[in-house]
DNA sequence: TTTAAAATACATTCATGTATGTATGTTGTC
DNA sequence: GACAACATACATACATGAATGTATTTTAAA
């Protein structure tokens, strides 16, 4: 929603200046994708929305791909890094910090409308066939990592005996990224069909109960 | 997959074969659709997969929402009354004739191939906005259904003594629902990266554990 | 003969990409 | 520090292709 000086039209503007209409454009492609949908989405809707034309859409993105793995750059991957680092600080109890963790990860989605957006945008309104596979093929990392960090943790349990050892790390990563991921996605679907900051906690306490 | 008969060009069809047709330009549609996606398929990528012209399909359907609708209620819905059928006939362990409906019906995910095709094509291939919108508010019913059957399950096993009374059985239906969910959309959208088979009865003795 | 089940032909729209214009910022030079 | 030379940041105009929807025609079944 960034709109540019009121400079009169065709008017050359600085490197800031030029800075703020490349992120009015992606903020208005935040906008439209979310509205429209990402395939059904028009340059010169987004152009619009950002107060430009489609020229200048182009002189700072190549295509319509362009733009969204800009913004996947810029949004999805420090929303996982985010994650990440948010659960390298471990508290005493692994186990209880992790849930803690969750919950609050979870409750930003009803508190963090912009948050809400972009993460629709990405879960809910694209699909990533074509010229935009390349983008969640550019998360495996991210992913791969995040798997890692889970499993150390329930790793950490173990060995401070408050997780029985009869259960597998990489199943209870694989169990807790699925749990996360299919909150989330019902959520955004119907974000009024039940309210996070009430569900949450529940949902977590059902996820780790009685596990020691 | 199925090409119509060899007849020469151009012959008109008979009831029959008519019907053969309408089935061919779907399943084609199958095809392109989980091959490009929904949004970036043509319909005449899908008249040249089913061995027809755009005409055909122009005259057994409207346009293409007309077909993905067509497919939404061939294929998606009889699929979630399939899964509440099953949950009708309870044994005499709710919890445990549950979980193993749930290990089956993920298991089938990796066995049924076609499954696993049309369930993509719904949950990844497509994003529900524009003209797509009403398909998924169509399946609020079903969804609700599902979810009442589910709770009923919960409710059973509390009354039998077998589910601990401070668990809200809406609780567990969300989670349940969630974590189904997540499992199916982090499968398909990876198949490779593990095995169902293996790791679903695994998971769900996660899921379903200590509940008592 | 009429009509269903297509194939074929045609018109139109629409988004894209590119080419070009243009005014201003920027930078080196004297 | 003024000024030329160039680069930048767009707007505008245009060409193109691709997909769509419809109108018309063809063939055979009823």
């Amino acid at each position: 929603m960034l709109s540019i000086s009121p400079k009169s039209q065709n008017m050359r503007r600085t490197k800031e200046e030029a800075e703020q209409t490349r992120n009015a454009i992606l903020e208005a492609a935040v906008d439209v994708f979310t509205e429209k949908g990402v395939a059904r989405a028009t340059l010169e809707q987004i152009a619009k929305a950002a107060n430009v034309t489609r020229g200048a859409v182009y002189w700072h993105f190549k295509n319509k791909t362009d733009i969204f793995m800009a913004l996947h750059d810029e949004l999805h991957r420090p929303f996982i890094q985010d994650l990440v680092d948010g659960l390298e600080n471990t508290g005493d109890d692994p186990l209880q910090s992790l849930k803690s963790y969750c919950i609050e990860l979870i409750t930003r989605l009803e508190d963090d409308l912009y948050l809400r957006r972009v993460l629709s945008l990405f879960l809910l309104k694209c699909d990533y066939t074509g010229s935009l596979q390349v983008c969640q093929e550019r998360t495996i990392d991210a992913r791969r990592e995040k798997s890692e960090v889970l499993s150390k943790f329930f790793e950490k349990a173990q060995s401070r005996g408050t997780l029985s050892a009869d259960l597998d790390p990489k199943t209870l990563t694989l169990a807790l990224s699925c749990f996360i991921r299919g909150i989330a996605m019902e959520y955004l679907e119907n974000p009024d069909s039940f309210s996070i900051r009430e569900e949450a906690p529940k949902l977590f306490n059902v996820f780790f109960r009685k596990w020691n």
